[in-house]
Order: structure tokens, then C-alpha cells, then sequence
DNA sequence: ATCCTGACCCAAG
DNA sequence: GCTTGGGCCAGGA
């Protein structure tokens, strides 16, 4: 369909304008965002992605978790609504670990009235 | 250039 | 509740 070959043109034309903007710095933002969740407490990949100032970043967000590994709490960053999107395996390890540090279900989801954490933006430093 | 793929999200039905 | 389509985004093939 024709959506599609303009969404790529877009995408196209954005990446010469802005030269693969350096996610690095995205990176960096999006790290020092994901550290400040607290044990027991969660956020959403969409709200990290906000919270280090890229709205509709949430896939990057996913990216990052994956290629660092064990240097960032990944298992604190969940699905909207508290649902973990992981799969087989890593979806249990990630609610063991959720729950050894006292985060709580409710079903097959987080109960995010009581684990949900709220970013203070304002309060985010390097 | 095009296609495909995610640890995504959400409004609809 | 659950499924689906459409919307998003960068990186790799």
C-alpha cells in the first residue's frame, strides 16, 4: 500500500537530514532512566523511553536491554499495563526475580497500583 | 532501496 | 478478557 512506501520515505529522508542522530546519547539516556527504578518498583518501555525524552522510543528501549545484559535491572522495565513480554524462560526468570524483590501480581500481571514507579523527571541527573 | 523483525502500544471489535 | 490492524523506530539482511 502506498502508507507504507511513504512511511518509508519518511524514514529514508530522516535519516539523511539527521545523519543517524548518535544513539549513543539515547543510550545513555535511556540507561541513566532505567537506573532510577527502585527495587520493588516498575516502569513501562514506553515510559522509560518518555522519561529520557524519547516519546515513541519504546522499541529502542528494548534494543538497549538486550544488548546490555546483566549491567541494567532489565527485569524492572515491563510491558504497559505490567504485563512481562519476554518469552519462555526469560518471562519466568524475570517474574522470579520481580518478586524477590517484592513486587506482587495479580493474575498473569503486576499489581501496578503498588509497584508502578512514577519518574521525577526533575530529579534525573547524570 | 526494500523487507523483516522485535522483551512495544493501543484503539476496536 | 482476547485478537487484530495500524502506528512506531532503528538496525541488520
Amino acid at each position: 500500500m502506498s502508507t507504507k512506501r511513504a512511511v518509508e520515505r519518511t524514514r529514508n529522508l530522516t535519516r539523511r537530514l539527521l545523519k543517524a542522530r548518535p544513539s549513543e546519547q539515547r543510550d545513555a539516556a535511556m540507561r541513566k532512566v532505567i537506573l532510577q527504578i527502585p527495587r520493588g518498583e516498575v516502569a513501562t518501555y514506553s515510559q522509560v523511553a518518555a522519561a529520557a525524552g524519547y516519546p515513541f522510543y519504546h522499541r529502542q528501549v528494548v534494543q538497549l536491554l538486550r544488548k546490555s545484559g546483566d549491567a541494567l535491572p532489565w527485569q524492572r522495565v515491563v510491558g504497559a499495563g505490567g504485563v512481562i513480554r519476554l518469552k519462555r524462560e526469560m518471562a519466568h526468570d524475570q517474574r522470579l526475580r520481580l518478586e524477590m524483590e517484592g513486587v506482587r501480581f495479580r493474575g498473569k500481571r503486576i499489581a501496578m497500583e503498588d509497584h508502578q514507579h512514577v519518574f521525577r523527571t526533575w530529579k534525573i541527573r547524570s
